[in-house]
DNA sequence: CGCCGGGTTGATTTCAGTCAAGCAACGTGG
DNA sequence: CCACGTTGCTTGACTGAAATCAACCCGGCG
């Protein structure tokens, strides 16, 4: 929660190159620029500069509450480092994971509107730096900056594509094959055979995915079968490509195709 | 599909009171205004003159498609009378219902931003009707009246919140419970008893909640036992507040409260 | 060393999907 | 008017998926 302003400059433009890293073990001195988030990439300069003036970088620990679900909006909240959850509470006080920001996206689920609150509670996983900018002066450029607004438009736009789309898969998929989903996912793109460390812990992953952690745990252990190996928090895939085709395995029963041919040899079971 | 045109009226003001309605058996002339829309609620009068003037008004027989999933963008669409199904379809071919819009509401899920394409398939239930906007001259308006902008923002936001929500029933709550959810939802506010008939057949709501429709049926058997009572397509609520105690009861299993201990016992370990 | 927290695995229960039959409500055509 | 098929809804018996309960493993770390 403390924050280190003076440990970052922000900017409008460009990202600047000037690089400080020097290797000092103090916190190293850098440059973050608004034009880094998606969000603000088609927004005008002059608009920038003024949400820059009233943008605060702030570092967080783990665990940190950014802001409960109920509270008048009083932020807009960018992450620019490491990862924030946001979750529901029901009256009765379980938590239902909604989704997990990163990198430089925004979490301007409760975007503007007056009087609005927020519909979610955000907490950071592990350590994570995040933008703040005062909500009320958000709105108002906003609404006089059509460009501004064009693009919460466009970045909600994208994250209603998100939503609808883990709906679908809430509704027709069953855990193996969100699962499989999931590690396509982060597999990077263009390769055929990878291996990455998973972002977040299992449990967090089984959240997102809507299931129980040990529910979780089968599925992984469904798709080592499948060319889809798991060394504790490190992932590797055999195959992409063999992963997408099984996907459509995963999906209804179908238990065997019986191709009987001498073809391919692991579906012989 | 086909538009009716010269029946309707479109205007930007406020709603003309004249109401040509004289009980003549033919289409009922009918003065409709985009100012009725909640999307415009608050877009000031000269950009929606604008936009009236490039609206169109169709009437649909019932299973009109409207735009299908992958469509490029053509125009922007709100539902005047009657309900618009929106439905995600998979490779394999199988149909997800995401929502179901009625009354005034946009079906502008794919908003703006240059070159989207349609993220689900639109189709009446029913017979409707509709007004459309191309989506184009929508998205230069929108770029030039920041008010526009906002509103759009603003519509956005109240779907995503409503997304979120679905995602957290869909995680978190049984099929009963998402039930008696849709049930309090339909039921007209203050009332303690409450006697109404479902907007649309139960294969739709079951759909809408996420089950078959053989689970609904089921699960409307056992609400039966708290006091709601179908008669066919009417729903009879004995009692609104009784039956949002007994959601509390629907979700956990605790089935027996049980407190005979002289201390809460679960706080022991 | 012992004690976690995170992860796995197994046994069992509960929930929802599947398959199948039956029924009530219509609309149509004879 | 009734026989008829259709469509929407319900019910039952069964299967399968995931949650639950519980034990255990294993890699830090005080």
């Amino acid at each position: 929660m403390r924050s280190d302003l003076n440990d970052l400059t922000i900017g409008a433009g460009p990202r600047k190159t000037r690089s400080t890293r020097r290797g000092d073990r103090l916190k190293i001195a850098e440059a973050f620029s608004l034009r880094d988030l998606p969000l603000f990439a088609s927004v005008d300069e002059e608009t920038l500069s003024a949400l820059a003036l009233e943008a605060k970088v702030e570092t967080c620990e783990s665990g940190t509450t950014i802001f409960r679900q109920g509270d008048p909006i009083a932020s807009i909240v960018a992450v620019i480092k490491g990862y924030v959850k946001l979750l529901r509470i029901a009256p009765g006080g379980d938590e239902t994971l909604i989704a997990i920001r990163a990198n430089g996206e925004t979490i301007v689920d409760p975007v503007m509107g007056p009087e609005e609150t927020c519909g979610v509670s955000a907490e950071t996983i592990g350590p994570a730096t995040i933008i703040k900018v005062p909500a009320a002066r958000f709105a108002r450029l906003a609404r006089e900056s059509a460009g501004l607004g064009a693009a919460v438009a466009l970045d909600a736009t994208r994250r209603i594509a998100a939503l609808v789309s883990e709906i679908e898969a809430l509704k027709s998929q069953n855990a193996d094959l969100r699962l499989a989903h999931f590690i396509l996912s982060l597999c990077p793109p263009g390769e055929e055979q990878c291996r990455f460390r998973l972002p977040y812990d299992k449990r967090l992953i089984a959240a997102l995915l809507g299931v129980k952690q040990e529910t979780l745990s089968r599925a992984f252990a469904k798709l080592r079968e499948h060319g889809v190996r798991t060394e504790t928090r490190d992932i590797v895939v055999d195959s992409v490509a063999r992963l997408v085709v099984q996907c459509e395995h995963l999906g209804r029963a179908t238990p065997l195709p019986e191709r009987t041919g001498r073809l391919t040899r692991d579906d012989a079971a």
